[in-house]
DNA sequence: TTGAAAGCGCTAACAG
DNA sequence: CTGTTAGCGCTTTCAA
C-alpha cells in the first residue's frame, strides 16, 4: 500500500532523503525550519517509513520474539499481556511463536527468529540442554528466560522462587497439625513443577514426614476421573498443595463429592492465583504469583540489553505472596 | 548473528548468488547436480536467510498482524493458539498486538503493521466506524476480521453466530417454563455482548416476555460483591442467561450463598464453554463456542486471500452447540 | 540452466 | 546543518 516512499517526501520536502531520514532518526541534527517542512510533507504523504528497508539498512529491527508454549493457560497469557504493554511502550514490534512445550521445536524458533533478524528474544522453554544454553548465552542477540532459569546462571531471566514457595506453603499445612500432606502435580514434565515438588519435599523432609506425589492427566476431563478415583480406592491425606490453582479446584471438587469437608478434613493450596480460586466453592488459599509483572519486567530487562545498557542484575526473582482463603485453616 | 550471507554460500558452491536464491525459491529451475551443490554449502555454513533482505527484495515478508484487545481472555488466548498453529503451518510468522479494546489504537496498530510490511493482518476489534472498515477493505493487503463482522460483510470475518446461540439458549429457558430471565452482561462495550443480547431479546420478544438486563462491572472482584448486593434487594430471577462462564458462575455463588437452589428456583446458562463451567458446582450449563477453531480457520482463509486464491466464502460462520450440564433442568 | 546487474527503501558514513 | 554516496542481503528480470 503504502506506496510514499523517503524519495516523495524529499522532493515535496525540496530536501535530500538524507535529511528525511534524520527528521525521523535524529530530529535534533536538523534545522527546526527544515523540519518542519519535511514534517509537514510526511503528513500531507501519509508517509509512513517501510520497517523493513529500515530493518535492512540499520540492521536492527526493533523486532523480539517471544516464544511460549501455548497461550491457553492464564499463567502465559497474561504474562504475553505483560510483554506486549512494554514492547509498545518502547516501541517494539513481537513475535509470537507457540511450541507447544516441544523442546527441539522451540530451539528451532530461536534460531529462526534470529534468522528474522530479531534484536532480542524472550523465551519460556523448559529443560533446555547445556548446549542450547551455551548457543543462546553466546549469540549477539541477548535471549530472557521467563519464569524458568539455567541453573549456572548463565542467561538473563526473570522468574520466581517456585521452590522457596512451595516451601512455605508446605510448611504452612505443616505448622496447622497435618501429617499426611499430598502433592498433587502434573504428569507433563515442567521446571517449574519440578522447582514446586522440591520445595515441597523440602518441607517435608525437614518436618520427618513422609511425601505423597499425586501424577495427574494432562487431559482435564481424564483428571476429574483419576482425582474421584484416586478418593475411591486411596485414604484421603490431610492436606494437600497442587501445582496449579484449577488441579487443586479439580482436586476439591472430587473431595467434596466424596463427602469430605474442605478445610476442616482437607486442606488445599492452590499456585497463581487465577480467577479459579475466587469462583471456587470454598474459595480457594493459594500463593499469588505475578504473571503479568514477569512478562513486563522481562522485556524492560531485553530493552536494556538490547541497548546494551548496563545492567547490575540479570537474573531477576520477583517476589510471591499468599492468600488466605476458605480452603486453609 | 548469521553473518553467512547468500554471497558466501555461493562462493562456496562456486556459483552465483542467483542460483542460490534460485534454490531457495525456485529449485526446479537448477540443475539436480548443482542444487546439491549449493544445498551442501548451505548445510556447510549454517546458512540461513535474511528474512528482512528477503521481504525488501521480493515485497514480501510472510509475516501476518495479529490485533487483539487482550490475551488473558480465554476466548481470545485460545484462538491466539489456533491463529499461531495453522501460521507455524503455512511458514507465517505473526506479529501480536494488544490493544486493550481501544478502537483507535487498534486502527493506530493496524496501520503500523501494514507499514511493517505485513502480508495479512487478523483482527478483533469492536466498533469499528464505517471509515474505518472502508479503508481495510480497500487495502491491497487482506484483513480477516475475528469473532465480530461488519454488517454489510465488506471484510472477510469468521465468526459465531452469537445472536442465535443466545436466542437458542434463552428460548430453552422459556420452553422450560420460566418467566422471569435475566440476561447478565457485561459493563465495557462489546459488539458480541451485543449480538447476545440481541438474541435473548428476540426470545423473549417472541413469547412476550419482559427482559431484564443485569450490568456488571468490569472488575472481577466488584462482581462478586454486585451480584449479592443484588440478591439482597432484589427478587431473584427464574432463569439468567450470561455473557460468559465466568460470569455465570459468579452469578451462580451469589445465588447459591443467598440460599437459591440451582437449578430447581434458579437455571443458568453460560457462554464459551471454558474449564469455568467444569469446575463450577453445580457443574454449568453453557453454549460451546470452537474458539480454536475461529483463529485456525480465519488464518487459513488469510493464507488464500494472501496467496490471491479464489475464496468462495469470504464470511465464515462457525456453529455453535449446546452442554446441557447441571445448572438447567 | 546459469550469471550479471539492477534495484527493494532505507541508514550511515563522509564531505561540504 | 545538509547532500552524496555506498551499501544492507536478497529477488528478479534479462541475456547468455
Amino acid at each position: 500500500m503504502s506506496k510514499v516512499t523517503i524519495y516523495d517526501v524529499a522532493r515535496v520536502a525540496d530536501v535530500s532523503l538524507a535529511t528525511v531520514s534524520r527528521v525521523l532518526n535524529n530530529p535534533e541534527k536538523v534545522k527546526p525550519k527544515t523540519r518542519e517542512r519535511v514534517l509537514a510533507a510526511i503528513n500531507e504523504l501519509g508517509y509512513r517509513p517501510n520497517a523493513i528497508a529500515r530493518g535492512l539498512a540499520s540492521r536492527r529491527s526493533t523486532n523480539v520474539g517471544l516464544i511460549v508454549p501455548t497461550c491457553s493457560r492464564a499463567s502465559v497469557s497474561e504474562m504475553i499481556d505483560g510483554v506486549a504493554d512494554i514492547a509498545d511502550k518502547y516501541r517494539y514490534s513481537v513475535f509470537l511463536n507457540v511450541t507447544h512445550n516441544e523442546n527441539d521445536i522451540a530451539t528451532n524458533v530461536w534460531q529462526n527468529m534470529i534468522a528474522s533478524q530479531v534484536d532480542g528474544v524472550l523465551m519460556m522453554a523448559d529443560k533446555l540442554s547445556d548446549d542450547e544454553i551455551e548457543r543462546l548465552a553466546n549469540d549477539t542477540v541477548p535471549t530472557v528466560l521467563l519464569s524458568v532459569k539455567d541453573l549456572d546462571g548463565r542467561l538473563p531471566a526473570v522468574l520466581i522462587d517456585y521452590e522457596l514457595a512451595a516451601y512455605e506453603a508446605t510448611k504452612k499445612l505443616i505448622e496447622n497439625g497435618n501429617k499426611d500432606i499430598a502433592f498433587i502435580t502434573s504428569s507433563s514434565y515442567y521446571a517449574m513443577n519440578e522447582l514446586k515438588e522440591q520445595g515441597y519435599r523440602r518441607a517435608l523432609a525437614e518436618a520427618g514426614l513422609e511425601p505423597r506425589i499425586l501424577g495427574l492427566y494432562n487431559k482435564f476431563e481424564n483428571s476429574l476421573e483419576a482425582f474421584k478415583e484416586f478418593f475411591a480406592n486411596n485414604a484421603a491425606p490431610d492436606a494437600a498443595l497442587a501445582v496449579r490453582d484449577s488441579v487443586a479446584v479439580m482436586f476439591m471438587n472430587a473431595a467434596i463429592e466424596h463427602g469430605i469437608s474442605v478445610p476442616n478434613d482437607l486442606e488445599i493450596i492452590g499456585f497463581q492465583n487465577t480467577k479459579y480460586a475466587i469462583m471456587s466453592r470454598p474459595q480457594l488459599s493459594t500463593i499469588n504469583i505475578p504473571t503479568y509483572d514477569i512478562g513486563a519486567v522481562a522485556m524492560r530487562l531485553l530493552t536494556k540489553l538490547m541497548k546494551e545498557e548496563e545492567v547490575t542484575e540479570t537474573q531477576i526473582t520477583l517476589p510471591h505472596s499468599f492468600v488466605w482463603r476458605s480452603t486453609t485453616k
